[in-house]
RNA sequence: GGCGCGAUAGCAAAGCGGUUAUGCACCGGAUUGCAAAUCCGUGUAGGUCGGUUCGACUCCGGCUCGCGCCU
């Protein structure tokens, strides 16, 4: 099958309160379109405000799939997303429908579109030696420890960068050889033709204010309740994925008595702005995005060009 | 009115007569099973006027402002 005879699918990408989600419901309203979440947090069931899920009047009328598919206590990731959002992608293909993917995880979106190389899975029980070795001995030393069996690996990352040395450990430890082995290797592209629009602010200072009034709302509508009860519920700890997360990290600081409701409201707006820069760090450097200015009158308007050409070879 | 203390980068906060404090924020970057995570990089700033000095953010004095105490 050639290129041109993938069936196609969009990609709907933005930082944090872009406005994805609003436009994602006006595109699924007026074309043949199915949602996939692409994010991190809003897999997580009970973590609605603080992540932004979409209330339940908006998800009756645009579907969302890959919500609530997780306990906080569980980690996901970007290769659990790979096959589950490939699955999905076949079965809204196959009912003759065409997969959205709107979110802001652009690990996630590089992974489904580039795939991933053949590495093992993830080790909690090899995770958690480390971070008791890493506790006594820093990061370093393990870094020096990598350099040894891994020197290409070492050589690029930090020896503070405790994620990736204790992956490429990992890597090492579970296969005998090193990750920088493994690289490079047959990667299965995503068999579709993705029109990927990227929800792009003109003005940070004004996406800056969106997210001051959305924490703002966050919090008048409960963020430090929803986190006091999924403390209740569950047995969570703040080194969890999703208690690490944007806005949750903070409640959690707070309801701990670690920092009080004035550097609640700055240190999560700080974390906010700074994943929303991260994101964008992202979307600046994306081969094939049509970026798409989140702040424009007419974004609608132009996105629906967009989707309808791509929907509708007959019109372009 | 008098006495004392202080005035340092967006915020906080030190040392120092002549080489970068530092932390946070902001900004830029990296990113292969935790990614809303993790990590990396970028700052001549010293209230104001004058003096001392080869050289002052650092010493001295005036002024302004702030804080405290006194009458």
């Amino acid at each position: 099958m050639s290129a041109t005879n993938y069936p196609p699918a969009i990609f709907l990408m933005g930082p944090t309160a872009s406005g994805k989600t609003a436009l994602a419901v006006s595109l699924v309203e007026r074309f043949p379109l199915e949602i996939i979440s692409v994010d991190s947090a809003l897999v997580y069931r009970g973590m609605n405000i603080g992540t932004a899920k979409p209330d339940a009047a908006t998800l009756a009328r645009a579907p969302h799939h890959l919500l609530d598919i997780r306990d906080p206590t569980e980690a996901y990731s970007a290769a659990a997303f790979c096959d589950d959002a490939r699955r999905l992608m076949a079965d809204i293909t196959a009912r003759g429908k065409v997969p959205l993917l709107v979110g802001g995880t652009m690990l996630y979106f590089r992974a489904l579109l580039q795939g991933l190389d053949d590495l093992p899975r993830a080790d909690p029980s090899l995770r958690k030696k480390q971070e008791i070795e890493a506790a006594s001995r820093g990061w370093p030393a393990l870094h020096v420890e990598l350099a040894q069996v891994d020197p290409v690996t070492a050589q690029r990352l930090s020896p503070n960068d405790s994620q990736r040395i204790g992956r490429a450990l990992e890597i090492y430890q579970l296969t005998g050889k090193p990750m920088s082995a493994l690289l490079d290797q047959a990667q299965t592209a995503l068999p579709y033709r993705v029109l990927q629009l990227a929800l792009i602010p003109s003005d940070r200072a004004v996406l800056h204010q969106r997210i001051a009034t959305r924490f703002d709302a966050m919090l008048a509508e409960g963020l430090l309740e929803e986190v006091a009860a999924l403390r209740k519920t569950y047995a969570l700890t703040p080194d969890l994925p999703a208690m690490r997360a944007v806005g949750y990290r903070q409640a959690w600081a707070f309801l701990e008595g670690e920092i009080d409701r004035a550097g609640l409201r700055e240190q999560g707006l700080a974390a906010t702005r700074q994943l929303a820069k991260r994101q964008l760090t992202w979307l600046r450097s994306w081969p094939d995005a049509v970026a798409l200015d989140a702040l424009a009158d007419d974004l609608d308007a132009q996105a629906f060009d967009r989707v309808a050409r791509r929907l509708n070879p007959a019109l372009s």
